[in-house]
RNA sequence: GGUACCAUGGCCGAGUGGCUAGGCAGAGGUCUGCAAAACCUCCUACAGCAGUUCGAAUCUGCUUGGUACCUCCA
């Protein structure tokens, strides 16, 4: 059995992965800014860290699995600044913060459990932890790195670079950001323009707004997430994870937070997976060209030609490596969605298949196929072990899938396997699609009452192919597929269907 | 400007010195009343130039093109 292996954005390395505390592993997840719609770019980390935790928990660990939500800080609605504090209108009319990060985090949430990504085992808010990061901002002072100006707190970069380094995650040099000429908000309260806000001075209009010893203010963006890994993590712990856009300030801001308040580098490994583009271009706010999952679904943007489902997605996404860009396009998305199909009808009918004492005579046995099928699957724990390849998994699968196509067509008969290898390939085929990739098949919801009413439609057109009535054995085949349902006649005069 | 990263066949993408990933599309075939699906076969690419090497998509240098971060950002 080889180990896990991570790549740490901080060595950049692959390191062997050994937990803090053993049978236990921690692993903290930047989540979201709950002020607004979560977009296909959001998808990626949930998604490559949901697997990363369903392989964890499967290695036999005790994950406490915390992903914060960031509900605080300068909120607006996308063109509706939240600001209306003095303003005349009435209260239902302003926009109330706590109903905007209600609606994106139940929206998130939402979007969450069609990926099939597994709740966290905390997930903690900012602003129920603004005690938490209070506390730690007043270590930090009087540790004597960080301090107060008009009512706004800052992190003094200049000083804590002269004792640790600072720069160690992003390869940043401490010198070159000192002496950055950029124009920048606030930087006149700064030392330096390194410097970051632990806490801000919210000015008469803001409603969001906590008291503090420095007045009333909001924390920074990011000592939460410094507070509350701390708070159910500890001081250190084993992964945190992210986008690659949050290595430099956000991350590197937290390490030397945590390190100052804590005593010790909070992260063991950095896992940080890439960005996904669309033509070539990360896709973000700010380049506005972000496609919201909510279009996904439906297909209602003008640059999708049709709706994607979920799985779709987390199988477009999981066919990559974490660490590699994704680029976005119709027929990337298309290829997916049917290579998944495939796969699942695979999957599904090699989870129905009994196997019996019957099929295992080993003079039937072909040697060839059977250790080629062993390989495949051994090399499944190869590949995810090695820094979560899951494209490595897949592209096994994918070798895998003719093979079980051809025991059920019985183009190859079932008896040239060992009985072994067939237990084996059942077995690891649903732990690896099922369990650790989390690819659940998406008719299953509503499947039973469907699956009724198709096999009435079923054991019509049977009948009427019986009587060599084409006719009416084809029209129930094209209706069915004009609804996008579409039947297949099998070898041995079974039918079995499959929706679009 | 600084710091990283990337460039693979029609498309999406694995891959780190020899053993031609995989998916989708395309071509041919098997099966089938027809169709679909499935199965079999084919399509052998690595930006350009130079170098290292018996041998490079994979290492080195240069060139070109692109991206990300440095500001909210998954």
């Amino acid at each position: 059995m080889s180990h896990l292996k991570v790549y740490n954005s901080l060595t950049r390395k692959k390191e062997i992965f050994k937990s803090i505390t053993p049978g236990h592993a921690g692993m903290y997840v930047c989540g979201p800014t709950v002020s607004g719609e979560s977009h296909l770019g959001h998808a990626r980390p949930y998604i490559t860290f949901d697997v990363v935790y369903r392989y964890l928990m499967h290695l036999g660990y005790k994950v406490r699995y915390v992903r914060n939500i960031t509900d605080a800080g300068h909120f607006e609605e996308e063109g509706r600044e939240a600001e209306d504090k003095i303003s005349k209108k009435a209260v239902l009319e302003k926009l109330e913060p706590m109903e905007l990060v209600q609606k994106y985090t139940n929206l998130y949430h939402w979007a969450m459990d069609q990926f099939n990504c597994l709740p966290p085992s905390i997930e903690p808010t900012a602003t129920g932890h603004i005690v938490e990061q209070i506390n730690m901002i007043e270590t930090l002072i009087n540790a004597g790195y960080a301090y107060e100006k008009k009512g706004s707190v800052y992190f003094d970069v200049k000083k804590y670079a002269a004792d640790y380094d600072y720069g160690k995650l992003s390869g940043r040099v401490i010198e070159d950001m000192l002496e950055t000429t950029r124009e920048l908000e606030g930087q006149e309260e700064k030392r330096n323009r390194a410097d970051f806000a632990l806490w801000k001075a919210a000015p008469a209009e803001h409603i969001m707004r906590w008291k503090s010893p420095w007045g009333e203010g909001f924390p920074g963006w990011h000592i939460e997430c410094s507070a509350m890994a701390t708070k159910y993590l500890g001081a250190q712990f084993d992964i945190h994870g992210g986008g690659m856009d949050l290595l430099f300030p956000h991350h590197e801001s937290e390490i030397a937070q945590s390190t100052i308040c804590n005593h010790i580098a909070p992260v063991r490994y950095w896992i940080h997976n890439n960005m996904i583009t669309l033509n070539g271009r990360k896709m973000g706010k700010s380049y506005n060209n972000v496609i919201r999952l909510t279009e996904l679904f439906t297909g209602d943007h003008p640059l999708l030609e049709k709706a994607y489902s979920p799985m779709t997605v987390r199988f477009f996404i999981l066919q990559t490596h974490y660490r590699s860009t994704l680029d976005f396009g119709n027929d990337a998305l298309l290829a997916a969605e049917k290579g998944l199909k495939r796969l699942q009808e695979a999957h599904e009918w090699l989870q129905k298949m009994r196997i019996t004492n019957d099929d295992g005579q080993p003079e039937n046995v072909n040697q060839e196929l059977d250790e080629k099928v062993i390989k495949l699957l051994n090399e499944l724990d190869e590949f995810i072990n090695d820094d979560f390849s899951t494209a490595k998994v897949l592209a096994n699968m994918f070798e895998l899938v003719p093979v079980i196509n051809s025991i059920k067509d019985k183009n190859i008969p079932v008896q040239s396997l060992h009985i072994t290898t067939l237990q084996m390939l059942q077995q690891k085929m649903k732990v690896y699609v099922e369990d650790i990739l989390g690819l659940k098949t998406e008719t299953l919801a509503e499947g039973e009452k469907l699956n009724g009413v198709l096999q009435v439609l079923i054991d019509l057109r049977k009948q009427a192919r019986e009587k060599k009535d084409w006719a009416t054995s084809d029209k129930i085949r094209n209706q069915l597929a004009e609804i996008g349902i579409l039947l297949k006649d099998e070898k041995n005069g079974e039918m079995s269907w499959s929706i679009e």
